[in-house]
DNA sequence: ACGCTAGCGGACGCCGCCGTCCGGTTAGCT
DNA sequence: AGCTAACCGGACGGCGGCGTCCGCTAGCGT
């Protein structure tokens, strides 16, 4: 990842570059990226200046804290491309996804903000949509997916599913399931289905505050 | 409505009250309801005094604000009650206050119940799902809205078409549009449907189900 | 063991929002 | 016209988050 060693760091400073990415992690799951810099330091059991000596940003500190998360949207999503049947592994990314999101309300922030210049995610972002499109067209050739789903609708069913919240964590994830369920229910190639109104163009938005 | 009069007030305090509910209501829609109350009074021209002066708190400016759309709620709900065919009048319910959500960002926190106590608001929620379970009871007898369906399922939808962000308000509208339409294609009963995972309990004030 | 320096965190100044007070202004009544 | 009370908004003190500086601590190389 991040592997440029300008000089290693001191043992004590990678010790507390780690608790602050462990609070950061957490508090980013529970209550997204809206917490004040210095509420993570203080989890962290670390000063102010130590968090911002280490991340001067609060975007690098997001993109380093979901760095993992990142790789795990990938194996999904490789995961799904390798299935042999399309339309199943489809499925299995949208669930997955939908799961994963749901684990950590600030990721979906992360993934879908328009950050400046988050190289690394900007990149996985576009790996990850574009595959994502190779595994719809072949759904659709498949005749499994509705011939009119277009890439925005996986963004408006992402960005939908960050809108869904419930009194605990495991409601939140019930919840997401449920919901995962219905959009693939939806994006099911039926005899019966009714034309849909116009995609809208969704570009990246800045959630950030 | 809230015409309770400790004795009218003068005329240019009136005038100033409705600049500032017209100054809420655009900012509220605009930026959902996490303003400063400084800027609401900004925007309506006004000092902070005087806004503070009529609406001591956030809530009541809020309940004031979207009292409006609130009937404008209610008249969907009956609408779709008074439809002849049940299914068409809980789709043209979908769809409606999908819209109307989706126009302005504030109302669906505001409905939702994201402050603590709104009396109004709680009670207008009450009624409004209560008679959406029984539209929906309708359109399942009728065979048009799959049996698995529950109310919990309404407050999903709402909460995920909560979630849609766009760069303008116009796409966004766009894109609410496309995610109701999917939502209903979602919940038509068809003979294929598979079963649905567990529906989750999302609000905390459900006392129907 | 010792020195050197990377690293630490408390403290500081800045800014924006909050809710309130008070001296000046103006609507409304006679 | 003139009085009075309702009303106005600028100004104030408090609070919390921001990013940075600096004197002390402790890891690491010899």
């Amino acid at each position: 990842m991040t592997d440029r060693l300008p000089h290693a760091l001191r043992s004590d400073a990678r010790d507390n570059r780690e608790l602050i990415l462990k609070a950061a992690r957490a508090v980013f799951a529970a209550d997204g990226l809206n917490v004040p810099m210095r509420e993570i330091a203080r989890r962290a059991g670390v000063g102010p200046a130590t968090l911002y000596r280490r991340f001067p940003t609060k975007e690098m500190l997001v993109t380093e804290a979901f760095a993992e998360q990142l790789r795990a949207c990938h194996s999904i999503i490789d995961e799904g491309l390798a299935e042999p049947d399309p339309w199943h592994g489809f499925c299995l990314v949208i669930e997955k996804i939908c799961a994963l999101h749901a684990r950590s309300r600030g990721f979906t922030a992360a993934f879908m903000s328009a950050f400046p210049d988050a190289l690394d995610f900007a990149a996985s972002r576009e790996y990850a949509l574009r595959s994502i499109a190779e595994l719809a067209r072949r759904a659709k050739d498949a005749g499994r997916l509705r011939p009119d789903f277009v890439l925005d609708d996986l963004i408006l069913v992402l960005m939908a599913n960050s809108g869904i919240r419930a009194t605990s964590p495991a409601a939140a994830v019930a919840a997401s399931r449920r919901f995962a369920a219905l959009a693939i229910g939806a994006f099911q190639a039926s005899p019966e289905t009714s034309p849909l109104p116009p995609a809208a163009r969704l570009a990246p938005v800045l959630l950030i505050r």
